[in-house]
DNA sequence: GCTTTCATCCCCCAAACGTGGTATTGCTAC
DNA sequence: GTAGCAATACCACGTTTGGGGGATGAAAGC
């Protein structure tokens, strides 16, 4: 028995929710609130095991509730319902932790479907999301992955010496780890100074985080 | 008329592939090769508009083809078609470039339909892809929203100084940029490693990269 | 065989860094 | 109105860097 909880701050809508449901065997509202005010409390006191959340809610707002909740209750499956479809909010939500994300609206065919999918560690969406999630993810990670590439052929002792240093070792640390004396720390440094076109640890150490030399 | 270029090492997929798309009106197969050598003066060739990209490929696979066509033609929608529904390969695609990934066996259906969406900037996807998708999403959000916080109480000042070294500026440069004296430049410094708890300008820049800082 | 690259080691020296102080001027807050 | 803090500035001192050079053995490539 999948025990839902319903956060949303339309009365109507929460009703309308609860009727649909209420017909599926599987599934149980044990709880409804139009407000997100000590929803961990109330979520324990009948011990709900899914959450649809709306995001437009009085007071703390959907996504901000969805963070607290998961901060408390990280395996809580958090289904999200609204009528935004912008980056923004989906972004935010599922940073926030939320499980799925379906827009109302096209809800009524497959609310209940939604819910098993998510209870069983799905992530139910809405079509138009999961297009969405794709672009950002897509953006996201050829932003991560374009200034990747170039490794300034850096031999692998150069790599041992170039981590190091981002982790913050002087040259006379480093070379006591690498074990090699500190004549060739230093000499390994200058090497990567020179591939790496910078005229300092601190210009080599952003170089290396920024383009995941390391 | 989307004219495709189609890349699967097998022929038979690709034979099968062409012919599903030779009824469709709007949509014209320019080429097809069972290798991705030479795939950018195949591509540009027959001035395709869309490529269908396998990820088993002798040779260079399809992700390296994937990046490499997107290094040179960046705007062209490459469409990621693939027995392949396992967390790496799609998010090895995605950070690639690809525009779309759908799985070979449920695609006879829609891949026209994919291939109109890709051409018109959609992100067309397998429904177990979208999920993954999701999944891969949310755990790098997660991932990277956890680790945030903290701004180590930094005055504005403090801030614009730590900026600087992030860029690899010394004291000196930094502080005639700022319009303060060298010393001054330096009082900040020092009280940066303070508050960052660190002892070097190295380790500092390391910190306020990850931590976000700047 | 010969050359190149890597990794190792050494010296020197000027410049920059890291750290310990102290001190003045404002501004805000209680 | 005075305590606190941010921002400014200065000094002294030892340490560390950042080039510049040169040198050796081992492995890899042609």
């Amino acid at each position: 028995m999948i025990k839902v909880y319903i956060f949303d701050d339309n009365k109507k809508t929460l009703k309308a929710v609860e009727t649909l449901l209420s017909v599926e065997s599987d599934i149980e509202v044990v709880g409804a609130s139009t407000n997100t005010s000590d929803a961990i409390k109330k979520i324990n006191a009948v011990a709900a095991n899914l959450v649809i959340m709306d995001i437009d809610m009085p007071g703390l707002n959907g996504i901000e509730s969805t963070k607290a909740i998961k901060a408390d209750l990280p395996d809580l499956p958090i289904l999200i319902q609204t009528i935004h479809d912008d980056d923004h909010k989906i972004f935010e939500s599922i940073c926030a932790g939320a499980s799925g994300y379906i827009l109302k609206g096209n809800f009524s065919d497959n609310l209940a479907m939604a819910i098993r999918d998510c209870y069983h560690g799905g992530c139910p969406m809405s079509a138009a999301v999961s297009k969405k999630v794709f672009h950002l993810f897509s953006k996201m990670a050829t932003e991560l992955v374009i200034p990747e590439m170039s490794d300034y052929a850096l031999t692998s002792k150069e790599k041992q010496v170039l981590s190091l240093m981002v982790k913050g070792d002087s040259v006379k640390i480093l070379s006591d780890k690498l074990q090699i004396s500190y004549e060739t720390g230093k000499t390994h440094v200058k090497h990567i100074y020179q591939k790496l076109h910078v005229a300092s640890r601190s210009e080599a150490v952003a170089k290396a985080i920024w383009e995941k030399l390391v």
